[in-house]
DNA sequence: ATATATTTCGAAACCGATTTCGTTAAATAA
DNA sequence: TTATTTAACGAAATCGGTTTCGAAATATAT
């Protein structure tokens, strides 16, 4: 009667080693409803009732059945999250983190954590409504947030609480928790402008993104607080990964007037601008100064060690699960708006500006000549 | 009356947005007895009849909710996973494929995936605990096999259905799929001594975990099929970082009678020795060859690209989801052991064997008397 | 034509909790 | 002392489904 593979169903229910309510209040001579509201402090049970029941439960290790509450509640203490997978490979460093930040707040709260993927926004979309017609979760954290952001719309109009991993054109009504990355890019700029560079570049990622835009605007608003105009020729987004981050750097580099330093809005396009560099006869730190974004382990294990934004993920995950708690219990939306700094880690890859532009150009243009600078490796 | 924070809380039942299984069964003039059989293919219900419910099933977007039908069949349609996280940085290249194949398979058949973190092995067996206790989830993956995993005497203590990501000492009873490390460190034994080294070093992860005994083992097998005897001196455990590879490798090289091959148990590491390898004044793949076992990405793209084995994390994660589907619906666990092979990605990490222990100690020595070799860097 | 079997559905019990309502006994007020 | 609260609990409804049981209508067998 299941359908797929008909096999003979086991009958789950029929294992015994659970303590129900109703074995819970026999042994105690209560009634269950009794027992309901002793647990659940109603204000209607005698002190020492209420102790009695609470050290029995403990003592029987009765735990309610998340499920047989719901039905009543229209709770399952659940909370959804689900992934963009698209495109394989798209790594992502530190999903365990950040799973472990949720994962601990929600437990701690006898709460859980239910995961699904998506591979296209249609996909994902469709994977909420989901989880939400079949009442598995009780409100979502919404991360990597676009700029007009589809799920934002399915959830106001279903009425699902969540929560925003990032922000969106218009947040009123939403909840949000956000890292400041357009300070980074601030704060980056001036650090290179101190060590001399007027000829910053900026590599970002895609542009669909929240976080691309506010960086981007970080970027461009350091220039301007610098008094340095921006060159639409010195920006290149779209780079999620180490070889899109490798072309848009060579890309720069071996225009008529590359730039002396590179800010990349994520470690793996500050990876890949390693290459470019090296495969162009450049030192970076000396040449050319890399500053990144995202605080990648791999970031400090590579020659010279990365200069990047460290983010904690696992707090983040931790405050977004705090967050949607207390907006699924019936706290205000609006009160969650809350923006945390990321911290800067000086290491080694960036520095005084020591070339001009004609210079790192004609050390490139005779690497090029020699073809020792060939695209791969 | 609910603990924590003290907020008016919503009627979420009261969302009226919801079909429910009575609003069907009115509007088709039936009991919903009869909608619930019918759309549950039970063979007392004719055909014409069956036919018009499921169309206004899907018509009115009619979607059981899972944990009312959990409380009276007993399955929640839920898997559970729980991930170590001990340790910081301890960071899962392939945790979104992974995820990605269980939740691609379980949303086929409107299952969901429970993920939950834990960070020690008590505290793993407390999670597991609370997921039976509330009945959050009809069965498990466990991933990591120890060698003798406490995991699996809690479950089948409480007869709750799980599947092995690897397997463990006693696997009787037990459902497991695993990839048949052991397998791939014999070949690259075998390929290796093809290249005429006869000097082969290991460097192993955590002994605990079982698929480190099964690659050790593989590393001695291949060594016994082509007649080397095994030298405890070039066998290195507990690598499970980048850094610890480095160590290992580099207390290696820097041996009396050092290696000119080095098989490692995991990417990581080997990503590490290439550094020790470096930091000797030795060229990776012409002085030292070096194969990991893995498949990650940045093996490719590092100097030399990395020979690795691959394993298809997707594939597994997709056929796990399938396997305790069906060990959850009756299946017998003892069908279910499945192994499969990683597959070797040749690139030019290793090579033929160009260098003598004494030429290989010779360089090294050297290196280290201009005190060019130094820990760091 | 009557007896029996089969098909098809309604009615009601059930799952394990929560919540409402009513009742009894004790405590306070008049 | 009697009337009225108040405290504390039992009884029963409820949530949204599934499953059992029985009954009516139809089909088949004798």
């Amino acid at each position: 009667m299941r359908d797929g593979v008909k096999i003979t169903r086991p009958d789950r229910r029929s294992y015994s080693g659970k303590v129900k309510i109703q074995d819970l209040a026999t042994h105690l001579n209560l009634t269950k409803g009794t027992v309901s509201r002793a647990l659940n402090n109603y204000p209607d049970i005698a002190r020492q009732t209420r102790e009695r029941v609470v050290k029995a439960a403990k003592q029987m290790g009765y735990r309610p059945s998340s499920h047989a509450q719901a039905i009543r509640t229209g709770l399952v203490k659940s909370i959804g999250l689900v992934l963009n997978v698209e495109g394989l490979n798209v790594h992502k460093p530190f999903l365990s983190e950040f799973l472990n930040g949720i994962s601990r707040r929600l437990g701690e709260e006898d709460w859980t954590l239910v995961v699904a993927t998506a591979h296209s926004d249609e996909h994902n979309i469709e994977v909420h409504s989901r989880l939400i017609a079949e009442q598995k979760v009780d409100g979502f954290i919404l991360p990597r947030t676009k700029i007009n952001d589809a799920r934002v719309t399915l959830l106001k109009n279903k009425q699902v609480p969540f929560v925003l991993y990032g922000r969106i054109a218009d947040t009123t009504d939403c909840a949000w928790f956000d890292i400041a990355g357009e300070n980074a890019m601030v704060q980056a700029v001036e650090r290179l402008v101190k060590f001399n560079h007027q000829h910053i570049a900026y590599i970002g990622g895609n542009a669909d993104n929240n976080f691309e835009k506010l960086r981007r605007e970080g970027y461009l608003k350091g220039l301007e607080k610098s008094a340095i105009k921006a060159d639409d020729n010195l920006i290149i987004e779209g780079a999620m990964s180490k070889e899109q981050g490798f072309r848009a750097a060579r890309k720069l580099l071996t225009s008529a007037n590359p730039p002396s330093a590179i800010i990349c809005a994520l470690d793996r396009a500050a990876l890949g601008a390693y290459r470019a560099v090296e495969s162009l006869g450049l030192f970076i730190g000396r040449d050319i100064s890399i500053i990144g974004y995202d605080g990648m382990p791999e970031g400090a294990y590579a020659t010279p060690a990365l200069t990047t934004f460290a983010v904690d993920v696992q707090q983040s995950g931790n405050r977004l699960a705090d967050i949607i708690l207390q907006v699924i219990l019936g706290a205000d939306e609006n009160n969650f708006c809350e923006l945390v700094d990321a911290n800067l880690i000086e290491r080694q890859s960036d520095g005084p500006c020591t070339k001009s532009p004609n210079e790192i150009s004609a050390i490139v243009v005779e690497i090029l000549k020699t073809g020792q600078g060939g695209h791969n490796e």
